[in-house]
DNA sequence: AAGTGATTTAAACATTTGATTAAATCACTT
DNA sequence: AAGTGATTTAATCAAATGTTTAAATCACTT
């Protein structure tokens, strides 16, 4: 039942309240309550909060990326295909993390410097193979939109799902229904027949 | 010269303070040293942190609907020129606020229950008006997914500047003809010819 | 069972932080 | 110039916060 290490527990519970709210809005003794530990036992394990919460962070922002940049990549894979892999394969992963695009957009933009290698090699490897693609499948789109649009598409509901569902826009409950709905959709509107 | 009130000085660096850092990383004294006022004054005229930061939210809150909310609502424009409309107001408006999205989006999420009442009544009175538009122009969305559309496409760049930056996909100095050169691209991407 | 190092605990520490107080200063009226 | 209320200041407070310490407990070896 219970065969998680201690600082498994720390990492869970400093990865579930840093989404929910920040960095410095969470505090360490709620994640060592979180975590049913000792506070002091995140120092033993991690030495400072700020040091925890770059491991959380580079983890939440490694999921981000992986899903994208092998699947961009790929040669072998054609475009319409990429979008449609990439939409499915986004939209699963956020409905299972919807606090990871918002918290780690944000927590990108507050410090900048924290992500830059991972994903300078990423686009490297990516951008060639998707401008040839675009080219060859005459969609008149750069790399840039291209990306931006069909992250944009995705990401942008769980980012404003606040707003989407207090303006009434989506209820609640169809959340789910309207982007799991959009898979479908925005495969069509990138790559259009 | 300096004209400003005790109250503006307060507000303008509170303003600047918490869109950059957000409520909880953002210090009461930073915001008195940033507005040039002893500290006691903050709480003298604003009662507490909390009550700056609601007046701030909402003002910046207050910008990104009231863009948008007359647009939509007015019969009168035909749908292809409220997305242009709306593409070059909210893009110049963002380019002159580059963290309003990320900061209002972020806070939505963190607070959920400040906002509710001003997008509602918004949503009310557009979305019947873009529905029936959207129906006379043969365009086959939603008011959810064309709304949905319209602010990630505008809005996504800016919330994920520092990703598409820091990848390599637009330089700095070329951020500004990037979002600049989306606008003509949007209205196309959303009502196709 | 004693010894040993890793782990855990309760308590404490030094700062930071939001807020308050009481006195000082200012602007303005009489 | 004296009086009055609004504004500003320096100092202080109590609570919160990240971290450390030293002792206690545990797991394991000899």
């Amino acid at each position: 039942m219970e065969a998680l290490t201690t600082e498994q527990k720390i990492v869970n519970a400093a990865n579930k309240l840093f989404s929910q709210k920040g960095f410095a809005a969470t505090k360490t003794r709620e994640i060592a309550d979180e975590a049913g530990i000792n506070l002091a036992l995140l120092n033993y394990y991690f030495g400072s909060k700020e040091n925890l919460f770059k491991i959380v962070v580079k983890e939440k922002f490694r999921m981000l990326v992986e899903v994208m940049a092998p699947i961009l990549s790929d040669k072998e894979i054609p475009l319409r295909d990429k979008v449609e892999s990439i939409t499915n394969n986004y939209t699963d992963l956020l409905l299972e993390n919807e606090e990871l695009p918002i918290f780690v957009l944000n927590e990108w933009s507050l410090n900048k410097e924290m992500f830059a290698e991972i994903t300078l090699n990423a686009r490297k490897i990516a951008q060639p193979v998707i401008e040839n693609q675009l080219k060859e499948s005459g969609v008149e789109l750069s790399a840039a939109d291209f990306i931006t649009n069909i992250l944009g598409l995705i990401m942008f509901p769980f980012v404003a799902k606040q707003l989407i569902i207090s303006s009434g826009l989506v209820k609640e409950e169809e959340f789910l229904t309207f982007v799991t709905e959009r898979k479908e959709k925005i495969k069509e509107w990138i790559v259009k027949k």
